[in-house]
DNA sequence: CAAACAGTTGAACAGACTCTCAAGTAATTG
DNA sequence: CAATTACTTGAGAGTCTGTTCAACTGTTTG
């Protein structure tokens, strides 16, 4: 951390003409505080989400499921994606996990959709990718 | 394909109370249509954007840098993550390919900003995980 | 212009991830 | 109630990722 410390002193010397270790200490308090902020748990929930959703297999999913506006059944769902049977529901349970979609049983057959959390994201990923 | 299409039809059967091999190739082919409207582009496009950001290091700088609401210079984010400078270096890299976060060079120091889709992606984010 | 500084790049390796295979559970059917 | 069906689970092989180290480029300073 010294060098860092000094690194940043030079740099603020550079910015605002001249600078003591009170500014320094000043401003790695304004950047932790600016840390702080995201709050620890709530980050690592949003990690698993991004890390749920950040999969070939997984986004497609979620995608279908959000454009089909409905439940879906496991066995419409293979057809769409290029894995196994096992891989297929191994993808749906790590998207339970991370709250993106729901599952149902209705007799032998397992249904899932949707949360609006997955609604949400795709909403503004598509959004915010333009083209 | 084939014992999935069987296992399709038996599901319609179910669902249904009658079916007919035309109905299962409707069904699928709703099914692709679904798919198709997706954009193998803008998916690839999403799925970058979204490994980019499921990684504990590069969603912290594209926390902080749109909390800060300005570009901050690598030695201020060097401070805040957990990794050598390589690595910080790397993962401002992968950001920038990703259209999280745009550089700029002023003399000997570099500094980032956040763009507008990392704003509005982790404005979702923050929202849709509640707690 | 040599030395120090700020940051980047490439190679390499440990660890994580994703998928498949094999076996398992729960529901349905003959 | 044995067989079939629908899906899940656990273990393991192969691949991808994230990080660091070492070397590099461009900028500033004495």
């Amino acid at each position: 951390m010294a060098q860092a410390t000094e690194r940043l002193q030079r740099y603020l010397e550079d910015e605002l003409g001249e600078c003591r270790s009170e500014d320094v200490e000043r401003r790695l308090e304004e950047l932790d505080t600016l840390e702080r902020a995201l709050g620890e748990a709530r980050v690592e929930t949003e990690l698993d989400v991004l890390s749920a959703l950040a999969n070939e297999t997984r986004y497609t999913l979620v995608r279908v499921l959000v454009a089909a506006g409905e439940e879906l059944c496991v066995c419409e769902l293979a057809p769409l994606v290029d894995v196994s049977e096992s891989g297929l529901s191994h993808a749906l349970s790590e998207l339970v996990d991370s709250g993106l979609v729901e599952g149902r049983k209705e007799g032998r057959w397992k249904k899932y959709r949707a949360t609006n959390r997955a609604v949400a994201l795709v909403t503004v990923l598509e959004g915010s990718v333009d083209e």
